[in-house]
DNA sequence: TACACATTCAACCTTTTGGTTGACAATTAC
DNA sequence: GTAATTGTCAACCAAAAGGTTGAATGTGTA
């Protein structure tokens, strides 16, 4: 079950690591469109665009609707949510460490040298 | 700015979709630790693990600091605060959508058919 | 100084990704 | 029925990703 989680996962981040992609993914944040309507500010041919849809349906992003000769599509959010979670465990992790080790040097003198200079004001996020 | 943000993001997605990349991150949340230390649980070559580190150290997700002949290596929570901020943006659209056509239809008469049957209910995320 | 250790670089290979074009299937419109 | 529209498939291509091996670099240690 955790190789298969973390298959999930390979998919999602892979999907949301294209920039055309994720674009797709906020003009169906703002609305449910088709595939013709997601194509329209690209350049890129429709095989293309239909390759990308596919790559987030499969990554369980979108759900395709069949309406007529259309797809209508729309966001997944379950999946949105899932992979907001671990990102948000990572943080967890990251700043329950902190705190242990904030409250660790304030009862004892350290041994190693400053062993966490700099964390959290290392901000340069370009 | 907006270009630029986007390559970050291509970065930070990127790095988080391969399973030996998000584990070497896993065991970072845990507790810091050099490049040898992180590589051990895998079977591949040192020069591959050095490169899923460049990847990860490219993508802003850690941050490497030389020790004698060691890297010691480290989370950089910002990072990911800034993709879980996206993520949640989609989330958020998503449910101000959500909530705004329930008001709607509480109110009007829905004359398109069932928009959004399972919106919410749609929970296969194997 | 010589050696061992930690990490990266360079060259190479295979698979995946992102794009193209042209043909095709399904649906709607004339 | 014929033609236009929507979307996918198949075959192909170039570039990127992920791995290998072996040499090179930089640092601690004897």
């Amino acid at each position: 079950m955790v190789d298969h989680q973390s298959a999930v996962l390979d998919l999602a981040f892979g999907a949301l690591s294209d920039p055309a992609r994720r674009a797709m993914l906020f003009q169906l944040a703002k609305k449910e469109s088709t595939i013709s309507e997601l194509a329209e500010p690209f350049e890129m041919s429709m095989a293309a665009v239909s390759k990308h849809l596919i790559v987030l349906e499969r990554a369980r992003l979108i759900i395709k609707l069949k309406e007529g000769r259309n797809f209508r599509c729309r966001l997944n959010p379950d999946t949105f949510q899932n992979v907001s979670a671990l990102l948000q465990h990572f943080e967890t992790f990251w700043t329950t460490r902190l705190d242990s080790l904030e409250t660790y040097f304030t009862k004892k003198n350290p041994t190693r040298g400053e062993p966490h200079e700099n964390a959290r004001t290392n901000n340069n996020v370009n």
